[in-house]
DNA sequence: CCTATAATCGAACAGTCATTTGATTCTTGG
DNA sequence: CCAAGAATCAAATGACTGTTCGATTATAGG
């Protein structure tokens, strides 16, 4: 076949990074299509080549970012650690994850209420590619829902095990999970603290607010 | 002078609640003046009489937001409260606030990001405007700091009357202003629980993370 | 060397949106 | 009752956006 990298060609990967970042900073709806391709080298409509349309490609972003964070959180949720110390790597590897990789951190998360509105209505003329998109993002929000259900089952695991206080753990596992994503919207890099000494301080935060003090 | 109600005539304050409800719902870009004037029954640009334009509109639907809460925190302060019950009680109202009064309360937060990148740009060619908005905006964002700063200033405190654990105040106060927000996010009304009991499970979690876990 | 085709672009389109303008409809103070 | 102005709207404008199309370029395999 033809073409690969003349000066530089660029592949879906290169494109899904810059759209992550352009996503970080101005939001799902404030990202242009031009904004995406500036910062590949590419004009607008090449990015058609790559990708279906702009709302495949930015749900293309998310959910390649909750992937990355799914696939670290279950290698822990598979160990023999105990539930306090599955949960110390679990917050920690998040956290980390938010810091250091704010382009796809961050966006998973904040993008998501922007997600919901999305082609929902009869404007598009295109039927089929309007179902397939509702079907993925469906796919997008139950993949959400397992990535939170895996810190909730630690923390109820953790009560049953008499490792944690008896608290609410839906409620405190969403009280964590914004804790962290906020934590995309406020660090930057070379600030006071790294990555991992933000996320040292989530880990100790939350252990102590399940009861885990004595540690 | 003339005109107030007709059938049903609109006043600026209207005009703001309705905006801060598009805004929750869609988000800072995707909201649009057509969205704002139908849910006030009006046109887009009657709007126009009642404010500058859209960047001042919604600026100001956050302005408010951020004043209510404000009011209601320094009220808090002001009282002869341990910091431990202090803090309980900013606790309850800022979740309260954000449960109650979605549209107000989780827009303030969730937009900010999107403000930031408003009419940076030289398209405008109104400098003036231009000039008055940048102006607003950062002193909106100062008011976000006091705001986040009345929060700190409690936990440190608390640290230094001992009534509080030893922890890195401003990340702390960092997580717990997240997990409050994000609560905007998810909360529906209806649901298992209400805004108080809400509220309630983040008092518990909060003041056990500062280890006032033996109340 | 040639050819299929991957990758890219320029230009054009249709749609949407914020905003302006000028006219119109009320309402109220005098 | 009248006149001033507050509140509203319909229509037009101009900018921007996602997307399509046809043409162009460059490469890899035969």
């Amino acid at each position: 076949m033809a073409r690969k990298p003349a000066d530089q060609s660029v592949d879906r990967e290169d494109i899904l990074w810059a759209a992550a970042e352009v996503l970080h900073r101005n939001g799902y709806e404030a990202t242009t299509m031009k904004d995406i391709a500036a910062q590949v080298n590419l004009t607008a409509a090449s990015l058609y080549h790559h990708f279906k349309n702009k709302d495949f490609l930015l749900l293309n972003v998310l959910e390649v970012g909750l992937d990355l964070t799914i696939d670290k959180l279950e290698r822990i949720d598979a160990s023999n650690l105990s539930c306090a110390e599955k949960l110390s790597a679990m917050i920690r590897s998040h956290v980390v994850s938010v810091t250091g990789n704010v382009a796809v951190g961050a966006a998973m998360v904040f993008e998501i209420r922007a997600l919901l509105n999305v082609s929902v209505g009869a404007k598009n003329s295109d039927e089929s590619f309007t179902r397939e998109f509702v079907a993925r993002r469906n796919q997008f929000f139950a993949r959400r829902d397992y990535f939170e259900g895996l810190f909730r089952n630690i923390v109820r695991a953790g009560i049953e095990a008499g490792e944690f206080r008896e608290v609410d753990a839906a409620i405190v596992t969403k009280a964590m999970l914004g804790a962290h994503n906020w934590v995309g919207v406020w660090f930057k890099e070379g600030g006071r603290l790294s990555g991992e000494a933000v996320a040292d301080v989530m880990v100790d935060t939350w252990l102590a607010a399940l009861g885990e003090g004595d540690g």
